[in-house]
DNA sequence: AATAAATTTTAGACAAGTCTAAACTTTTTT
DNA sequence: AAAAAAGTTTAGACTTGTCTAAAATTTATT
C-alpha cells in the first residue's frame, strides 16, 4: 500500500527530473512539497525500502522503474481531472489545479480510464500539458518556451508550464490565453524580458512570464 | 481543519443515530467502523473538544449542530458523487460505493455544487437515498421497507438502505431493481421471509433481503 | 442489594509523518 | 590543501490515529 504523502513525493521527484534532468537533491525535493530537508531525508528511506527510488545517502534519488510508472500515473491522473473540470464543470484554468491535486490520489484505475472515455481521450490538458497514456507514453508535442523566440517570430500559444494561480491570473488579466497569436518586438538582453504584439496591442514581458508559456512557431 | 478520520467517525454517529433514534453508543461506533471501542473513546474525546458531539463518559454521544451539518454534507457529497459514476461515467449501482467513500472527502464546496449543476440537480441517489441539499434539507419519500408489506399488497420499488456490494449484487442476479413492480403473495411468520411475484416469476426473500428494499405501495 | 456481565475508559505502546537542532559530508572558496 | 559554506543526515521530540490489556462504570441477573 502506498500512502497519499508517498504519492506526493514521488510526483516531487518526477517534476524536478523533469527540470533538471538527473539525479534528484534532497534540498530540491523539500523546496518543492515544502518541508525541511530532514523530513525529506526520512522519506527517502522508506521509498528506498519500499524499492521506488534508487538511493545513495548524500549522492541524491533516482526514482526506480516502478516508482516512475507511479508517478506518471499520478500525473495522468492530476492531468485528466483538470480537463474534466474545466471542460464538463466549467472552471476557469486557474482554479484547478488545488481541486485536482486532490482527485489525483483517489484510488480506482478504473475511474480515471472511464473519466478519460468520458472525455473523449484527450492529449493534453487545459495548460497545454500531456496527458501520459494509460500505459505511461507521452504525446510528444513540439511546443517551446516563448522566451526562446528570436525578434520578428511569430508563434501561438500552446499552454504554460507553470500551474499557480497568481501567473495564470495575470495571463487572463493581459488576455493571454491558449490559441493566442503573437509577435516578438523586441528582446531586451538585460534582464531577459521581452514585448510582444497580439490581439492589436503590446505587452512588455518579464523573464519569469515568458519562460513558462508554451508556444508553437508559426510563419 | 477538520481530517478524514474525523468526517468518518461523524458519518458513521449520525448513520447509526439514524437507525437507533437516540444517543449512539461507543460499541455501535466501533462496529460500524469496524475499529475497537478504545480507539473510539479517544476519538470522541478530540471531537468533543472540537464542538463536533456533544459527549458524557459512559452516558453515549450525539452530534452538536455544527458536527451534524458537517456529517449531512458528506452524506451530500457521497450520494452526487455516486450519482455521477452511474450516470455519466456508466459504472453499476454496485461498483460505486467504495469510490465515492474516496471522492466525499475532497474538499471543494464549489467542486460538489457544480457537480449537482452538472446532474442536474438530482433529488435521490441511485440506490433511491435521498440528497440533501446544500442547505442540508433532505427531500421526503414516503417509501417504506418490503418487510412491512402486507399479503397481497403491490408496490413499486423505490430504491435499498443497503449499500453493500454483496447485497446489490444478488439483487442484480434477481434483477430486482429501482422501479420493478411487485406483489406480496406469500408472508412466513417463523423466519419473516416472503414470497412476491414480479415480471412473471416468483421469488423468495429472506428478512435480511426485504428489510433493505425501499418501496412504494401502489393500488 | 450484591454479584456477574457487559460496556466504556484509561494507560501505555506503536507507526507514520513532521519538526528543530546538532552532527556529518561534500563542495566551494581562498 | 585548509577553511568556510552549503547541503544532507541523524537524534530526539511531537501529533494523529491505532491497538491491547487492565481498570472503571453501568446494566442485568439472581
Amino acid at each position: 500500500m502506498i500512502t497519499l504523502t508517498e504519492e506526493n513525493y514521488l510526483k516531487a521527484i518526477l517534476s524536478v527530473s523533469m527540470i533538471t534532468g538527473n539525479k534528484v537533491s534532497t534540498n530540491a525535493i523539500a523546496e518543492a512539497i515544502n518541508t525541511t530537508p530532514a523530513s525529506v531525508s526520512d522519506m527517502l528511506k522508506k521509498l528506498e525500502e519500499k524499492k521506488l527510488i534508487k538511493y545513495e545517502k548524500y549522492k541524491g534519488v533516482k526514482l526506480s522503474k516502478k516508482g516512475k510508472s507511479l508517478a506518471i500515473s499520478i500525473i495522468r491522473k492530476h492531468r485528466l481531472w483538470e480537463t474534466f473540470l474545466v471542460k464538463k464543470l466549467k472552471f476557469e484554468w486557474s482554479e484547478v489545479h488545488d481541486i485536482a491535486e486532490q482527485l489525483e490520489h483517489i484510488k480506482s484505475s478504473e475511474l480515471i480510464d472511464r473519466i478519460e472515455k468520458y472525455l473523449n481521450y484527450p492529449k493534453f490538458d487545459p495548460h497545454g500539458e500531456p496527458i501520459p497514456s494509460k500505459e505511461g507514453r507521452l504525446p510528444v508535442a513540439k511546443n517551446i518556451a516563448l522566451i526562446n523566440l528570436q525578434y520578428n517570430d511569430k508563434a501561438k500559444i500552446m499552454g504554460v508550464s507553470l500551474d499557480d494561480k497568481d501567473f495564470l491570473d495575470y495571463l487572463t488579466k493581459l488576455k493571454i490565453s491558449i490559441g493566442t497569436e503573437l509577435k516578438v518586438i523586441e528582446k531586451i538582453k538585460f534582464d531577459l524580458s521581452m514585448k510582444i504584439e497580439y490581439a492589436g496591442k503590446i505587452e512588455h514581458l518579464s523573464k519569469e512570464i515568458s519562460e513558462n508559456i508554451l508556444v508553437k512557431k508559426i510563419n
